[in-house]
DNA sequence: TTGCGATAGTTAGAAGGTGTAACTTCACTC
DNA sequence: GAGTGAAGTTACACCTTCTAACTATCGCAA
């Protein structure tokens, strides 16, 4: 049962509340920033009295954490279930350009002392099981690099999923490409150049597709 | 003259030992957790004394960028001098395991309310221009892409460099798929899957290298 | 050598952060 | 209606950056 009693609904409530104004600060100003004094007054409380909510600051982190990484988690499942490799990659552009702060708090700088729980990289196995999927669906190329001989020893990463060695491939890579062009993106390392970005994309994804099977 | 009067080689000293502290406790805990008052503990003042040689927080901070992104200028600088575009990746990768924060300090999630100084954007440059000239000097692969073109038009990034736009196109690909693995090598992600990041990054090298001009 | 001025350091304290302890108030249950 | 537990309060400890005011010291110059 899922009905729950009125204080329980009360307190789901304040605590999405004080997420919600969390995410609304940690898009605006980082997450060294995040400050419970300030979310409290804003939620309308008086400081300790969010620690009946969030037992403290790193768990609180680790939630939000927890709901960017079940969101960008929704997002590729959703792309690959309807679409190819590329249809994926916009859809994680996408939900990273909607909230550059989230996808940093995900892949960016690890937080210093803080230390993701075990259902997190759960989450992240969810993902890499998705980009797995979505690659064994593709059309192949026919290399065999020494990438593949490297990964096939050490797919237990993949769980499940049957995948050859040169989608375990294709997938890191889509995966290290995609970060590569979105990090420095988000955090500001093309401004000033000029050129667009989402051509930058583009052409990755290009290249992904066709660097070895138009040969 | 580089002589000083025996204050000022007084004042640089402990500016010096203020900054290799900081360093040290950066490598350690990451930057949020830099706290000057540790530092001036360590170095034998009190507190506020530390003021005396930097203004703030920030300009610490700013200090200590400056000089990271000074290094890895200049390692870039020596491997374009004396090899190709694999000896520059592989100097860029060693300064980045020899010091993981460094490298994320540079590259990673921006500090929230910090604007870097014009400077360090100067030196970015000289980076991107070290790279263009490695890459120039680099066999070319006789493909133009649609990044090509759009690169060509803006190109003042490239500052003096004569680059041709496949030139262009290839040293900012260079540059994504370099930082794509290391900021997820870095930042612990591939922890956990086993596989070693090494292999993936000379995969990458050889993508860059070969993917193109072996047709 | 004596004395002055700049500099380096000190302590005190404001403002704001996380987090704990103790207390009150309120709502629901028996 | 009494009692119990949750929710919120204030007060406080301890940390942070950073300012203000004061002292001591160092170097230079008359």
């Amino acid at each position: 049962m899922d009905v729950k009693t009125s204080r329980e609904r009360y307190r789901a409530q304040v605590r999405a509340e004080i997420k919600r104004y969390a995410w609304e600060q940690l898009g605006t100003t980082g997450v060294s920033a995040l400050s419970l004094n300030a979310i409290a007054k804003h939620v309308g409380m008086s400081g300790p009295a969010l620690y009946r909510y969030f037992p403290s600051r790193d768990d609180l982190i680790t939630e939000l954490v927890r709901d960017a990484y079940r969101s960008l988690a929704d997002v590729v499942r959703a792309a690959a279930g309807s679409g190819g490799v590329a249809e994926v990659a916009y859809a994680i552009r996408e939900w990273a350009l909607a909230d550059p702060q989230r996808y940093l708090f995900v892949y960016g700088t690890p937080i210093p002392g803080y230390r993701a729980p075990g259902d997190t990289t759960e989450i992240s196995n969810e993902i890499m099981a998705d980009l797995l999927r979505v690659h064994a669906a593709a059309p192949g190329d026919g290399r065999v690099t020494a990438l593949d001989g490297h990964v096939e020893g050490h797919r237990e990463w993949a769980g499940g999923v049957p995948a050859s060695s040169a989608v375990l491939r294709r997938a890191v890579t889509f995966w290290t490409r995609v970060h590569g062009v979105l990090s420095l993106e988000l955090a500001g390392h093309f401004a000033g150049m000029g050129f667009d970005p989402a051509v930058l994309f583009a052409a990755e994804l290009d290249d992904l597709s066709t660097e070895d099977g138009s040969r």
